[in-house]
DNA sequence: ATTGGGATCGTCT
DNA sequence: GACGATCCCAATA
């Protein structure tokens, strides 16, 4: 007997970044007929010189200062789309950015979306799950707790998660808000 | 296995 | 007008 397949509600967002982030990992993001488990994340607050939000709410990054457990979708380097989910309190300016993915259904359309890649590197990084998962400013704002084709569910397993600092920018680098999947033996 | 440079454009200064 | 929460390929070891 497995262990029930729950979506994530709100109480589950509306906590501190660094409280929400490490219990994402494990978790499985579902896109439509697509899904993959996170097993890594980041976690950004307004008092974060690395955050889009530490100064103050502009048009693009909105959805971090609204209610939690909605996606932020962003474009970057003039190419690439990065995913987070809004979390904290109404006002709040927080998230998680989603930095990888281990896909496990739906490969087809991944793959279709990544054509060359190994299945391993479908979703290894922030841009590109986004790529493989098809997500772009469009799905900026969705709720992911009543959304029909985005949520994310817990499916049982174990969050065990390693800490490090978060990579990939150049402020707050001391911050040790990164989280990854304990390799699994 | 690791490193370094180029691509490309929306957003904010 | 500059830059970025990045990715990919090519070149080295």
């Amino acid at each position: 007997m497995r262990a029930p397949v729950t979506r994530l509600g709100r109480r589950f967002f509306a906590r501190d970044a660094l409280d929400v982030a490490p219990d994402l990992i494990n978790k499985v993001l579902v896109v439509g007929a697509s899904s993959g488990r996170i097993v890594e994340v980041e976690a950004y607050r307004s008092d974060d010189p690395a955050s889009h939000t530490f100064r103050g709410m502009t048009s693009r990054n909105a959805t971090m200062f609204g209610p939690a457990g909605h996606l932020y979708v962003y474009f970057t380097y003039g190419m690439h789309h990065c995913a987070n989910i809004s979390t904290g309190a109404t006002g709040d300016g927080q998230g998680v950015l989603l930095r990888a993915i281990v896909a496990l259904t739906g490969l087809d359309a991944l793959r279709a979306r990544r054509p060359g890649r190994p299945d391993r590197q479908l979703a290894d990084g922030p841009g590109k799950l986004c790529q493989a998962f098809g997500l772009d400013r469009r799905h900026d704002g969705l709720d992911v707790t009543t959304d029909p084709v985005v949520r994310v569910v817990d499916d049982g397993a174990v969050p065990a998660s390693r800490v490090t600092t978060r990579i990939g920018i150049r402020l707050g680098t001391d911050r040790p808000w990164r989280w990854l999947a304990e390799p699994t033996a």
